[in-house]
DNA sequence: GTGTGAGTTGAAGTGGACTTCAACTCAAGG
DNA sequence: CCTTGAGTTGAAGTCCACTTCAACTCACAC
């Protein structure tokens, strides 16, 4: 039953360095065991949690809300897929929103190209509504603050 | 006909800091001109690199790579629109790239809710072609390295 | 028992994109 | 002239997600 893995396996088998997953732990988003002799030994639970770890971070959420997500399983048992499922999808709207904002970004440079106005300026940079900011830093869109000033608006010339 | 802007004024424009304005000008992104008293002033054409800068950082690229792109505009003249058409239409299939990985990882997730299998390990994390690394660091959706080892894929379990 | 590869630690380093700071100087209105 | 807000510099600091390092210790096959 135990069956548990040592950090050279759940390494190569999750495709994340083992560097990194000491520092998972230091964070707290995953645990282990230890052998008499102080090595970690993963039970195969912690590899659906590195799973989540980077699908999260493609979905573009910091290590730190994903921390938060996880602290959201229950601790007495094993979490089950409907709570997988459930973590997954509270990301969905995040990733909607990441593509929705790029394919934005698309079309308004696809109708910007033909005279190479830029005016995306004016379409999409002057629209602080709507920039990818504050999306959690592990894949942040840049854009630290568009910290606009809206009465200087749209003047490239 | 010079009418130039001092850091301030570009930084309202632009929805830049003023610090990120002397930073690209060490990176060698933008210029300004000096007055006597050695204080940046800037051709209104450096309004439009800003603008370029900021978008293409939407689109997942470094300052590095714009840098370089920027450096491919005519030295002698004013960029023309079609300059900056060029440009921009050089980050396209870029942006395609990454709302099509995004999409794809929306639709994976989607179909593993459901279940809760999060057997994206297998859909997603293990196809090593089309991850989202190397994309160039300002946007890079994390996934440093997906050195995965292909003989472990697939056992979540 | 011994060699070797895998694992341990805390501290420090990396890279990208900036920001902050101290200590000044400039520019412009009154 | 004087004040005040804006601008100048180089150096150092910040944040995030790691990686690297040195100096050891473990686990296991032979």
């Amino acid at each position: 039953m135990p069956d548990l893995l040592t950090i050279g396996e759940l390494s190569a088998r999750s495709g994340v360095a083992p560097s990194a997953l000491r520092y998972y732990e230091r964070l707290g988003l995953i645990r282990a065991d230890r052998t008499g002799g102080n090595q970690r030994r993963y039970a195969r639970a912690e590899l659906r949690r590195v799973a989540f770890i980077r699908i999260s971070q493609q979905v573009g959420v910091s290590l730190d809300e994903i921390r938060e997500a996880l602290d959201s399983l229950p601790e007495a048992r094993t979490p089950s897929p409907q709570d997988w499922a459930r973590l997954s999808a509270s990301w969905r709207s995040r990733l909607d929103e990441r593509i929705r904002l790029l394919s934005k970004l698309r079309d308004d440079l696809d109708g910007c190209i033909g005279c190479g106005c830029l005016s995306l300026q004016r379409c999409t940079l002057n629209n602080p509504e709507d920039t990818l900011a504050g999306e959690g830093p592990g894949a942040r869109l840049v854009l630290p603050r568009p910290t606009d000033d809206p009465t200087l608006a749209g003047s490239l010339n």
